[in-house]
This record gives structure tokens, C-alpha cells and sequence, in this order.
DNA sequence: TTAGCGTTCCGTCATCTGCG
DNA sequence: CGCAGATGACGGAACGCTAA
């Protein structure tokens, strides 16, 4: 499994990227003070360039009354503040979803070495108790 | 010095899943 | 059945390491 025998490779790096990232978001929520917008990691992503704005992604309801939506500008402005909602908590839910996976990983891991030592444990008892067997046999 | 590789984290999209 | 949340997949950015 890769993300295991990764983890422990270079936490290092991992500790500092993390550091790099924080910085550049803290910096960018200073500059903006916006708490909606996508690149809510201070890092704009080459996605983000390369797809200005899907026309209607991802369940993206042409909701709203008619009585709300009086013109097409406020459609797409409506359609839009959907879109920066529904991408903002997908963002923390799979910041979330990674967390929880990160932590039952390390769960499993001790649980493996945990069974390892009571492996490594009864060999050694069973070892004895054949040498002991042995010796009353002899 | 630097190109290339490996690793980690992130954001986004697509899809799945459980609930009302 | 529709919706919101969870998660797998993907691609990009940043960084460290290493061989040339």
C-alpha cells in the first residue's frame, strides 16, 4: 500500500508543505479577507485556469422562483454563489474525508504491529515448550 | 547546478450512499 | 426520488533527494 510505506518515508516533507500551505493561505485570507472564493488555498490551481467557471456542473439546480430570478444576471449570479457554496464544503469535506482516512491508516498500522509482537510472543512460547517437552522426553 | 523522480497535500469532478 | 455529504480518481504545485 502505497500511502503507508509513503507516510513514513518523509514526514518531513510533509510537515513543511503543510507549513508552506498554511502560510500562503493565511496570506491570501489577509490580502482578501474573501471566505467564499476558490482558491481558499492561497495556491490557485492550474484546474481552476485552465476551467474558468463549468457552465452548470454537478447538480447545480437552475433552482430559484421565478419570482426571485427576474433576469438572466441574476440567474447566473445565483448560479454562481451556488457553485462557490457547494465548492467550499466539498473542500472541507474531503479535507475531512482524507483526515479520517490518514488516521484509521495509522489505526491499522498499530494493530499490525500490535499482532506482530503477539505473533513474535507465542513462536517463543511455543519454542519453549517444545524444548521442554523434548527434554522430559529425553 | 540542475533535471528528473518520488512524495504529500490540495481542489475539483463524478459517483455513491443514506436519509427524509 | 431528490438532496447533501462522503469518497474515489485525477491532475497540479511544492518540496526534498540524488545522479550526472
Amino acid at each position: 500500500m502505497l500511502l503507508i510505506a509513503t507516510s513514513y518515508g518523509a514526514p518531513h516533507i510533509e510537515s513543511r508543505v503543510r507549513e508552506h500551505r498554511l502560510e500562503l493561505y493565511a496570506r491570501h485570507m489577509a490580502v482578501t479577507g474573501d471566505e467564499t472564493e476558490s482558491a481558499a488555498t492561497g495556491d490557485i490551481s492550474a484546474y481552476q485556469i485552465h476551467n474558468p467557471a463549468p457552465s452548470l456542473p454537478q447538480g447545480v439546480m437552475m433552482s430559484g422562483s421565478p419570482n426571485s430570478m427576474h433576469c438572466p444576471q441574476q440567474h447566473t449570479e445565483e448560479a454562481t454563489r451556488k457553485r462557490e457554496v457547494r465548492l467550499l464544503k466539498n473542500r472541507e469535506a474531503a479535507r475531512e474525508c482524507r483526515r479520517k482516512k490518514k488516521e484509521y491508516v495509522k489505526c491499522l498500522e498499530n494493530r499490525v504491529a500490535v499482532l506482530e509482537n503477539q505473533n513474535k510472543t507465542l513462536i517463543e512460547e511455543l519454542k519453549a515448550l517444545k524444548d521442554l517437552y523434548c527434554h522430559k522426553a529425553n
